[in-house]
DNA sequence: TAGGCCATCTGGTCCT
DNA sequence: AGGACCAGATGGCCTA
């Protein structure tokens, strides 16, 4: 089987090609980690190739010299695009290392995947929201009793002109069950607005894939 | 050993 | 033109 790898290697070998010696060998060769180990045989072959094709473009040095420099100057691109690329993945895995960070640990203590990540957060915020609501009506019903106590006294209390407005926001949405409101203003600790135990949602209720 | 998860490379597309 | 973003492909590692 054909695989698309070794479509891309043999491309990527015309691109590093022709003029440039250690082009076929370059993007193993930019590759700093040496968990990625391109599939030997391909590349061998292209390097294979590679020397077969230097006594022809020796004949043409003066226009290979410019294709040589085109392809420096592509390698130099593609170099430079996999190291953004590379820290973009990183910053991406910073952010959700930073979630799961602000996110209730897992008995286990076993760390969470990727989607899990996004679903228990997705879940999680949305339980937070129900717990608000809950509060909220919970509140009005008891609003005729100037002395009545909040069911949750430690919660974050925000100013008119915050962003941040998680009760009435949470309340007056119809459909706060399916669209929670959170927090605009990015508290570092969302979950440490809330003294009060969120966890009356139970760790079932935020298994990751449950009610997706 | 199969399957899941992950990191990386790569080319294409869109945006500034 | 160059960077950001995206999705596909691939190989390595780990676990049941």
């Amino acid at each position: 089987m054909e695989t698309v790898y070794s479509d891309m290697d043999s491309s990527s070998c015309d691109y590093f090609t022709h003029d440039d010696d250690d082009s076929c060998s370059s993007m193993r060769a930019s590759s700093p980690s040496s968990s990625i180990s391109k599939p030997a045989s391909p590349a061998s072959d292209s390097q294979g190739s590679c020397a077969t094709d230097l006594g022809q473009t020796k004949r043409r040095r003066g226009r290979a010299r410019n294709e040589a420099t085109v392809h420096v100057v592509k390698k130099n691109r593609r170099v430079k695009a996999n190291d953004r690329e590379r820290n973009r993945m990183h910053s991406l895995n910073d952010a959700l290392e930073t979630l799961r960070t602000v996110l209730p640990a897992f008995p286990d203590d076993s760390k969470l995947t990727k989607i899990e990540t996004l679903r228990f957060a997705h879940n999680y915020i949305w339980a937070l929201s129900e717990t608000i609501r809950i509060a909220d009506i919970e509140q009005r019903q008891n609003k005729s009793r100037a002395d009545a106590p909040l069911l949750l006294p430690n919660l974050c209390v925000m100013d008119a002109s915050d962003a941040c407005s998680w009760s009435s926001s949470a309340s007056s949405s119809s459909s706060s069950s399916s669209s929670p409101s959170y927090c605009t203003s990015s508290p570092s600790s969302p979950a440490g607005c809330f003294q009060t135990d969120v966890r009356q949602y139970s760790y079932h209720n935020f298994v990751p894939g449950m009610s997706y």
